[in-house]
DNA sequence: TAAACAATTTGATAGTTGTCGAACTATAAA
DNA sequence: TTTATAGTTCGACAACTATCAAATTGTTTA
């Protein structure tokens, strides 16, 4: 993983509300459920005092940092984390 | 490890020069000679085009975010990472 | 096809950040 | 105690970013 890419995903994770954003895709992932690996963003998202033109750049962000991957389904927006970029970050940040 | 924190260790990351320092002082941690975990900072930065008043704000940035101590040591500043952050952000990119 | 819903793009603005030069402080050496 | 060296603080400014309202695009349903 190059130095840009690293700077580019700790530049996305390093606004509050994107982080939010970020976690709460994280944690939709987590589910056991049957929808696990989907999260249907602006619903999850709504607790957020911001508004929807934001959430859109802020989703653009990490997806451009590789951290999430959106899909269109039908009306909504469906996103998952990017688990490839996940492993190599905590792998960079493994001193030893 | 909170919200805050985190935040403010990846905001401290996502900057390019603030990145390589970052890096510089990483490195001069792992060599195995006996000034291992001292880093004599504007002598090992001199590469970055930045002047000393920014490097002096890029350290307490790194300093602030618990990612790096720093240390005088007569007329020079000295500095190690700060490994327990480091670790508990690895920790924290663990999915599973 | 029209209406309704979901999300994006655009343009503008307020706030934040990186950088520098100049002035300052701290420590060591002469 | 003067001089030199190393680093910090301050004030300013250009560049960048988060945000929103308004207009627009894409998708489904009536």
């Amino acid at each position: 993983m190059n130095t840009k890419k690293v700077i580019k995903a700790m530049k996305a994770l390093s606004n509050k509300n994107r982080f939010e954003i970020f976690m709460a895709i994280f944690n939709s992932n987590k589910q056991t459920s049957f929808e696990k690996e989907e999260c249907f963003i602006y619903d999850t998202i709504e607790k957020l005092n911001i508004g929807t033109p934001t959430i859109s750049h802020h989703l653009k962000e990490l997806s451009n940092a590789d951290l999430i991957i959106t899909e269109r389904r039908g009306k909504n927006i469906v996103a998952r984390i990017n688990e490839d970029t996940i492993k190599e970050l905590g792998e960079l940040l493994n001193l030893d």
